[in-house]
DNA sequence: TTGTAAGCGTTATCAC
DNA sequence: GTGATAACGCTTACAA
């Protein structure tokens, strides 16, 4: 029956023969202090396995090397990839991150975001689809950014925009208007060209692109896109779909695709919206990507695993989570605040782009 | 240029007219307290936005009420939902979760799991296939527990074994022979049982196994299935896979499949190697269900994306992430540990099982 | 029922 | 270069 003391900062500097203070200015790597102390120091601390103890250091500190991370879920691999990019950066800073899911409960979100506030946190971020975790932050004294969000937008705003041009939602900068704090998001519009200018390359003039819920990313997407197409003289006819993308993408791709002429390549808004698509030609029949090209967005694992392979432009996920820590960082160092960060996507060839059939 | 001062009990103390220690105890919902107090205690401390701090009372308490969780990554859908399961219900029993990816590097690894005992986390929970992860847990004080652990057989255990009956590799209770500390796992055996039951049920006579690496989830699916496919007159053969399921999965199906007579199910050890096999159907001109019927493991999300579902044996790991949590519990209350906990899988049908061709 | 005081393990400030 | 000593914000005996 062993009970473990644990062992303080004292028992070293007995060992050691030193007091308290010179310990910690020893293992510190404190300038001032002899080389022979600091080494006998350090191995007393070795022998008697001394770990110090981040909690008594971060109340007097002030600072725990903590920060919190509030996530919708973690088993969407889109958020999960994201909570891994800044979780590595974190630790590279030597931060540790405290998580909790949220799952797009605001009220569960405040409680949360209380409970890393109580526990000291030296900042956090936030990751949102829908923007609502928002008004949590409010009140909140600790540093935050915003990682991903993607605000959903008023269906007549979406009518209107789509008529006229994307800075209407973009500041000057490019960044996402009336986002209330500092964040780093997806370059949509880039990425939208991206796709439109794929499918152009491959000879494609017949393309429509399928929406997802009206957000603010669907909607920078298609004009992303539409902007590279008119200026080619190609015009984009787009559908909206609702809240189940897989399902809702098939759907709307049926019937997308029994129209005449029938589109030789579809824009999906997203890779779930994608697959779908996917479905959609092989109950019709329709060869992909002989006979139809389907480009996605985002690049989740699943748009590798399908036959064939989904072509889309990939989303920086791990990357936009490293920034959101560097963000974090610079806002704690209240250096000025950089406002926002915008990743651009980058186009992953796989086997569902083609060109057409005539060409 | 307002610079907020943290509110701390004093304040609280001060302004409700009583002390320190009274204000703990009216808060804290001490029995001995005039209601009277407690209603003013209450009042102040929300009027002046009084947060506990929890870093403090770590430091006296000598409970962070923090668990460190180390996954080998969350990108992973599987141990994501793992981790979602671990967080939810750690936060229903009033514990913050601190999480690090260890990547499958053992030193990293101990890296982490320092740093978590340095922040003084009351437990760690390590969920690990391989069970490298173990040796780091050798000389640390703090309770942990490990959930999913998987660890390699060598081959000549596997062929050994696959001869022999599942009670070598599981001691008496049916838990996994072996494992160095607490755990949940799966039921690998029963779902191999419930898989088998379920083609034999279909009418299946002529069914193999494509097995994974030489893991012992693999070994033991098989065993579970053998014995039961055994007592019904129907062999099963396997076939061994290596690394990457999805593409292993399709090559061993596409020769499985061209053997004679051609088997009309196949068991794959996990849903990759299952949707590996969906593949191999689709490219040899197979329909599934109809000639071919396949079933799978685990139920991750691809396996309700593909076409048609895969029909698999679910593996409850939202549950396992709880249930590892309330091992931990009890660990850390030094209740007689329970040694493990193993949770039964259950049947998820979807489209790709069906009667034979013949039947 | 409430207050006083000690102490949790560090680091920071000042002396020396 | 090193050592006392005073915090950090809270809980918990012990006293009142």
């Amino acid at each position: 029956m062993q009970m473990t003391m644990r062992v303080t900062i004292k028992d070293v500097a007995r060992l050691s023969g030193v007091s308290a203070a010179t310990v910690t200015r020893a293992l510190q790597g404190h300038p001032r202090v002899l080389e022979a102390t600091r080494l006998r120091v350090e191995e007393a601390a070795q022998e008697l396995g001394y770990r110090p103890d981040h909690i008594a250091r971060a109340l007097v500190t002030g600072t725990s090397r903590t920060i919190g991370l509030l996530i919708p879920t973690v088993s969407d691999p889109y958020w999960a990839e994201v909570a891994e990019g800044i979780e590595q950066r974190a630790a590279e800073e030597d931060f540790s991150v405290l998580f909790a899911s949220a799952h797009g409960n605001p009220s569960r979100a405040e409680k949360m975001l209380d409970v890393f506030l109580g526990k000291r946190v030296d900042g956090v971020v936030v990751t949102a689809s829908a923007g609502a975790e928002f008004t949590v932050l409010d009140g909140t004294s600790a540093p935050a950014v915003v990682v991903g969000w993607d605000p959903p937008v008023a269906p007549a705003e979406v009518e209107r925009a789509a008529g006229a041009s994307v800075v209407a939602l973009l500041d000057e900068e490019g960044r996402r208007a009336g986002a209330p704090i500092p964040h780093v998001a997806f370059d949509d519009v880039g990425a939208g060209r991206i796709a439109a200018r794929h499918l152009l390359e491959l000879g494609h003039r017949r393309i429509a692109f399928l929406g997802g819920p009206a957000t603010l990313a669907a909607l920078l997407r298609l004009l992303g896109a539409r902007a590279v197409l008119e200026q080619a003289g190609v015009s984009l006819e787009s559908a909206a779909l609702g809240a189940d993308a897989l399902e809702d993408g098939r759907v709307a791709a049926v019937g997308l695709l029994q129209s005449e002429p029938r589109p030789t390549a579809l824009v999906a808004f997203n890779d779930l919206v994608g697959v779908g698509a996917l479905h959609a030609a092989h109950s019709l029949g329709l060869a992909v990507p002989g006979e139809l090209s389907v480009i996605g967005f985002d690049d989740i694992a699943l748009a590798g695993f399908v036959e064939p392979g989904l072509t889309t432009v990939r989303q920086p996920k791990r990357e936009m989570g490293a920034r959101a820590i560097d963000l974090l960082l610079s806002v704690m160092r209240h250096a000025p605040s950089p406002g926002g960060d915008r990743l651009a996507g980058s186009l992953v060839l796989r086997g569902s782009t083609a060109p057409p059939p005539s060409a």
